[in-house]
DNA sequence: ATCCTAACTTGGACTTTGTCTAAGTCAACA
DNA sequence: TGTTGACTTAGACAAAGTCCAAGTTAGGAT
């Protein structure tokens, strides 16, 4: 994440104690936070770190394609820092648990011509949905 | 959309001038309206209906399977009463704009089983995403 | 046709999630 | 080491959604 850090001093940013912090908070391969649990655990490094600042870095960081939005349920957003390997999300009906998945192929070939009403299309987010182990025993 | 309310009569559902006028609003084939969209309209057919009323109304429709929930923005979700043929979601960037899309195949085919990590898979909502053509126009 | 009652609706308070602002603080350059 | 504009803060505000106690009503029972 320290390469982080300097990617984004290079790019002009000013690098404070909360940046750092929040970068760290994010650190790691298959995390998937909302804003406020970000804030937690930056309050555990660093006590006085509020809110609005949480979501200005968290913002910052998206804009600058190094963490991806995730909404995979209509409530809070999810910051997932994977961003810069190709991935797709797998989603518990049960408890909410996300997986990072990686789908055969590229989603954008199965979209026609005739479907993309001129548009001109660049991504997809697959969210596949399921129930994962645990749940699956639980339910009768 | 009589279809739909008969279906709900079968299942012991109470026929509410409220609950009619809300079926009435999603009806239609490419409407993705928020909550408080749904409630707008319902109120210019029923004035007094709440906003509580019609929150209720689309969590039983979800619960039944009549109609999908669709966060595509992590703001405001939208209601897609087109349940019953199976679509996706193609999103400007620009100006949000959603249209449904049918792409080729079947999305959990491109899901390998060493990808599944013991999931029951049983769902694939894709989001496309792009500009459409009046906001490429608009872009330089 | 009328009555009864569980189911439904209502308005408003409340919660969660996120945004904005004015005033204070500080990282980084000179 | 001083300066300054970028950054942070607390708290007010806004948007989206949930919950509750009290009132209303659809539809079966009489």
């Amino acid at each position: 994440m320290s390469d982080l850090l300097e990617r984004l001093r290079g790019r002009g940013w000013r690098l404070t104690s909360q940046r750092r912090v929040v970068a760290e908070v994010l650190d790691g391969e298959h995390v998937h936070l909302t804003a406020d649990e970000v804030h937690a655990r930056a309050v555990e490094r660093l006590p006085e770190i509020s809110r609005a600042t949480v979501y200005n870095t968290l913002g910052e960081l998206v804009g600058l394609g190094e963490v991806l939005e995730v909404a995979t349920d209509g409530r809070a957003k999810r910051y997932d820092p994977n961003a810069h390997h190709a991935h797709q999300h797998l989603v518990c009906y049960g408890c909410g648990a996300i997986r990072d998945v990686h789908p055969q192929g590229d989603p954008l070939a199965a979209l026609p011509a005739a479907e993309r009403f001129g548009f001109t299309v660049s991504g997809a987010e697959i969210t596949y949905r399921g129930l994962c182990p645990d749940c699956s025993a639980a339910t009768p």
